[in-house]
This record gives structure tokens, sequence and C-alpha cells, in this order.
DNA sequence: TGTCAACACGCAAACGTTTTCGTTAAGAAT
DNA sequence: ATTCTTAACGAAAACGTTTGCGTGTTGACA
């Protein structure tokens, strides 16, 4: 006893009417008299109808659905902002359809091709890390020309003119290495990213403005800049060898401030097995405040990026763009104010 | 200049030819000559013309996609059943939309609903705490009814009949709490939830297993229960509480077995802070590898789920279902193996 | 020269909607 | 009795595809 969808077409056979007939009497049109109106609401009741979507989008030209594409999913980030856009997405009548870039150029390209054939109306979307190497951005320009907006977040690049939802990464950071600063530590290692990672690029002359505000003369060998490869997966004792050489060669590093949080976690196990107190050796800051900050021992200061309401901009921005009738193009950059949320890493 | 997507009807304007005479040389139709099929061809390439899978997905009558219902992203293992599910999605050309039930029973039926209308092919879910409380599970029985497939994993219910993907999590806690037991601890305690919640339940049964296997009779003093509520964000201080008194009042706890990685976690910290050394005094594992197991100090030992597994199968039992020919009925459901990975909570 | 394949292409239906524009019949107005 | 209005409904187009079938043109063959 399946009973299949049940379509316009059937219900018109049933109650021997036209099919504009039934359509005109669900949706209350005043052209349908009181009495078939009924007739045939009562009957779509019991029968369950609903609208086909795909019908729809087809005759409206648009899907109410929005397509996000992120470089990696298991990552407390990234599903703090896709919470945030499917809050908004959701109580806005959207849908929200994800592909993962796993920070491969290649994918995020066939990624948005597969969604960009009438699929979703507008993407949101975090750059994968091997099209920044790369530096090709064509798809994201042919995808706007082709009338499809994008809103980009986070890892953003200036050359594409399209909506953007970031974070002051350079205000978050010099905030993190000045309240190091403040809290007494006179030698402030960083420990940060390749520069072509544009957040770690914007994080790390946060720190050398933190130090200038001080009048401290930055020490190059203060500044650990890591392979992004060493964080993939198993290469994590790599890691912490490139981090043990840092304090080995520098003992008199008391204040660490790290691009994220793993290295910021990482960077408080070496120090401890090195033998030194947190935070009473070492002060430690990270940045992004996942799980692991909250519930390392000591917990971790860090600096909350607030991902759920980076996703909620993103999302309000692109359905504002999409149901706004005027055309002008108007791009609008949206800033996320940082936290810095004290725990017992730093005194 | 923004050049909006062509369809075949401008193409088959363009070059003088019918629509179908388009749609054919596309698709390498032996019915058109050599000459059109080029010319049209390279007319098409050359506009990038891609068919749009809206009128695909309306001709055809499905649509490639499959819809995911999950309690909650911003949780490790889910979005690594997420990664899974796209990983073989993609690979078989179906796109993945995602709806969040935030373990409501209201928002799974209207995630249910929004999607059910012609959207997807199928669903592959995880049923929230609220249904699963309430035991409504008619938006199921529906959905399933109406011809569309239901692939449900992790949370399942045995009263609805589809495919499934569990781990055997019976098995799980019983091989964790075997561990300890054979580690040498005598008096081993378990954390556990409510036993609405399916799998809590089996976990307990499971470490009632393995003491029976060691004829230990159990110690209802040593099973603590958690209200869910407490793991609610910032209600871990009570749990925190809840567990100190377990183990105040149980001085001779050697071992303990939480069910998922949080309980293990604060249960570590507890401990610490009563003076407790881990894994020397007293011996720790969790439930779900996540990312907190791995960085925690000590290290945590626990029974991992292989969520991305998980969705593989998921993924791969609901598409072989889709593109079956036969319409006939056969449920499997799929146990995914778990693994012990010891760390240094244990000795 | 007439018949017949083979070839190359167009027509139209179908998927499920919504909406514009007829069309019909009844009743009101002249 | 004739014209006009209005209420109530149906036909058809449109969104963009795919595909079965019909049709016209060609060349070959008898």
């Amino acid at each position: 006893m399946m009973k299949k969808k049940i379509t316009l077409k059937q219900i018109a056979r049933e109650l021997d009417v036209s099919i504009s007939t039934v359509s005109k009497a669900l949706r209350d049109s005043a052209e349908i008299s009181e009495d078939t109106r009924q007739k045939v609401q009562a009957f779509a009741k019991l029968y369950n109808y609903r609208p086909n979507n795909i019908a729809l989008s087809l005759k409206n030209r648009k899907t109410k659905t929005i397509g996000v594409i992120i470089p990696e999913i298991v990552h407390h980030f990234f599903s703090k902002v896709i919470r945030g856009i499917e809050l908004v997405a959701n109580k806005r009548g959207y849908n929200v359809i994800i592909g993962l870039s796993n920070e491969s150029f290649d994918k995020e390209v066939i990624n948005m091709q597969m969604l960009a054939n009438g699929s979703i109306d507008g993407f949101i979307l975090s750059i994968a890390k091997e099209t920044l190497q790369q530096q090709d951005y064509h798809h994201f320009k042919e995808t706007i020309n082709q009338g499809m907006p994008i809103v980009m977040f986070d890892r953003i690049v200036n050359e594409i003119h399209c909506d953007k939802v970031i974070i002051d990464d350079l205000k978050g950071s010099k905030k993190a290495v000045s309240k190091l600063l403040s809290n007494g530590c006179k030698n402030v290692a960083i420990i940060t990213t390749k520069d072509y990672v544009s957040v770690g690029k914007l994080r790390t002359q946060g720190y050398l403005k933190a130090l200038e505000d001080y009048e401290i003369t930055p020490d190059t060998d203060l500044i650990l800049k890591v392979d992004d490869e060493l964080v993939s997966e198993d290469h994590l004792e790599s890691l912490e060898k490139e981090i043990e050489g840092l304090f080995q060669n520098n003992k008199n590093i008391d204040g660490v401030f790290a691009v994220n949080e793993l290295y910021a976690i990482i960077a408080m196990k070496v120090a401890r097995n090195l033998g030194l107190k947190i935070p009473e050796d070492i002060q430690v800051i990270g940045f992004t405040d996942g799980v692991l900050s909250k519930h390392a021992t000591p917990s971790l200061t860090t600096v909350n990026q607030h991902g759920q309401e980076m996703g909620e901009a993103a999302a309000k921005l692109l359905i504002d763009n999409l149901e706004r009738e005027d055309e002008e193009e108007r791009y609008t950059t949206i800033v996320i104010e940082t936290e810095l949320v004290e725990r017992n890493s730093t005194k």
C-alpha cells in the first residue's frame, strides 16, 4: 500500500476539473467558487498533497537552495559556520547543499560546476588552500559572471568582487599578543603558517603590530612558520619537533601566540614536557575557540572567531542579495569582531 | 558583460536548427550528421553549455541528490559521517543536502518535509534525541510509504524497516571494559546516559556483559546515568559535580568507562583534581575517537567508531538501492566494527 | 521512371507547476 | 428581446530537457 506522491493532474482527474482549477483552488484564488475550493482543499489535505519542488524551481527559475563549499567539514570552525548558515537559511525558507573541496583546487572547481547548473541560487564558500597557492580564481569569476552571487567567508581574496564576511585577523592577533605583553611577557613567540594562507599572514602582521606598540623589535628566531602539510593527520610528530626546536633554541620564551588551536595545544604539550609550567613560566594564547581550547589542561586562552555568527552573516548577505529587486552591484564586506576568551593558560 | 547561462533553445535559434537536433547532437546521437554535430558541439563548448539540472531532475524524476538529516553538525562524529557520505556520493555523481534537527522532533519533521517534495531521492539520517524520547516515528513511516528510501545510522530504531548502519555498541563497550579488567582494574565505573538514548543503553549492557565475563557482580553505585541536558553547553559544572560525587562516594574506583569522549575527558579532569594519577591510580577509556581523545593529556584510550566508514557505507547502501532495478524490498543492516585505540590513559 | 532505403532532421509529448487569457453561462440592465 | 457584466472555469504557454516518431530529401536499384 505504497501511496506515491500525488500531483495536481491526479487531483484534477479525480475531481473532474481542470489542473488550473485545482492549482487556483489551493492558492485561494478569487476566481474559484467557494464550493469547489473547499472540495479541492479537502481532497488535497486527505491525500497530503505538496507541490513538487523541482517543478516549482523550474518554473520560478530559482531553487531556494544555497550551495556551501568548504575545504573541510571535520573542523570545529567550519561546522560552526555551517550551523550558522543553516540557521538563517532555514528560517528564510532555504535549503543548504554542501560540497567539500578537501583543500583541493580541482575538487573545488568540480563541486562548483556540479551545483552551478541550476541546482542552487548562490554560493557561500571559503577558498581551498591549493586554490590560494595557485592563485587561479577563474571559476569564481565565471560563476559571478553568469549571474550567480557568491559570498566568501574567512579565506577570501581581494581580487574577486563579491560580498565577504571576515574577521579582523590582524586586530584579533594583535589583541592576543598585547595581552601577553601586558601580562609581563618579554619574549613572545608566534607559531604561524606560511604566508600564502591569508589569515596566517594577517595574524603574523598583528603579532608584529603588537610588538611595535610595545616598542619591541621582532626577533625572527621567535617566528615559526609551519608548513601546512605537517598538520595533515599524522605528521604531528614533526610539528612537535619543530616547536620543540623553537623552545630549545630560545630558552627565554615566556609567551606563545599560535594562529590556531592545534598549534597552541601542541605548544603547551611540548612546553610541559620540557618542564615548563603554564602559565607560570610560559603563557599561551591560541586562535579559534574550539573544543580543544575549552577542555585542555590548562584550558586555553584563545581568540574566538564566532564561526556561527560568520555563517549567519554570510547567509543573510546572500539571501538579501538574492531577494533584492534592483540589480545594483554593491558588494559589502562584513567584519565580525573577535573576542579574547581568557582561561587558564594566561595569568 | 554578464553571460547568462545558455540553453538548448538559444543554441537552436542561433544555429537555425531545432531544439531536438541540438540535444541529439550533444549526446552524439547517430541520427545527426557529422557536420551539424560538430557545429553544435563547437558552439556549445564556446558558450560553455551545461544542461540545466533542474530540468533534468523534473524529466527524469530523480534529482541525484541525497538528503542527510543529523541532530548536530558541530560534532566530530557526525561531521566524519558526513565526510564519508559526501565522499561516495560525489564519486557516484550525487550531491548532498543537509538538514539539522538540532535534536528537536519538530525540526526533524519540518526538515524532512522540506526535502521530501521532490528535492532529493532518498534520506540518510540519525534520529534526534527528542524523537527517541517521544517515540513518534510517523514521519519516517510516511516517507518510506511514499517510496522514498531511508538509511538510518548510529541512532536507529528497530520499529522502522529500512537499511541501517550501526556499530556494535554492546561489543565495543564490552571490549573496552574487558580491557580495563584485564589491565587489573577491580572496580570499574561507567558514566553513561539515560536509557532512552539507544546507544547509551547498549553500551551499558556491554559494560555489564564484561563484568559478567569476569564474574564480577555489578555495583549500582558505580553506574552513573547522566542526564543529557547536563552536556548542553554550560551545564558542564553540574556534570563535573556528579562525577566528583561518584569518585568521592566510591574511593575504590580504579577504572572508568565513559560512553563518550567528553564524559571521559571530564572524568580525567576530576580525577586529577582529586589527586589521582592516570593511568597509575585510575585508568580511563572513552567512546568515539575525536580530537579531544587524541590531544588530551594524557591522551585517551578510546573505542573508535569509524564515523567516516559509517557514512560511506550508508551512502553506498542508499545509492545502490536507488539505482537497483528490481523493486524487491530487502533491508540490510551493516555493522561497522569498532576498534580499541590504546593511548596513555590505560596501562 | 518509379520504388525503396537510408539519412538527417523537426514535431510534440512528457515531467509538475503557475498564470494569462480566453470562453461559457447565467443573471442584470436596457 | 437584446446587450452587457460577472462569476467560474478551462486551454495553453512557459520553465529546459529528452526521446519516440513522423517527414522530407537524397541516392540507389530495378
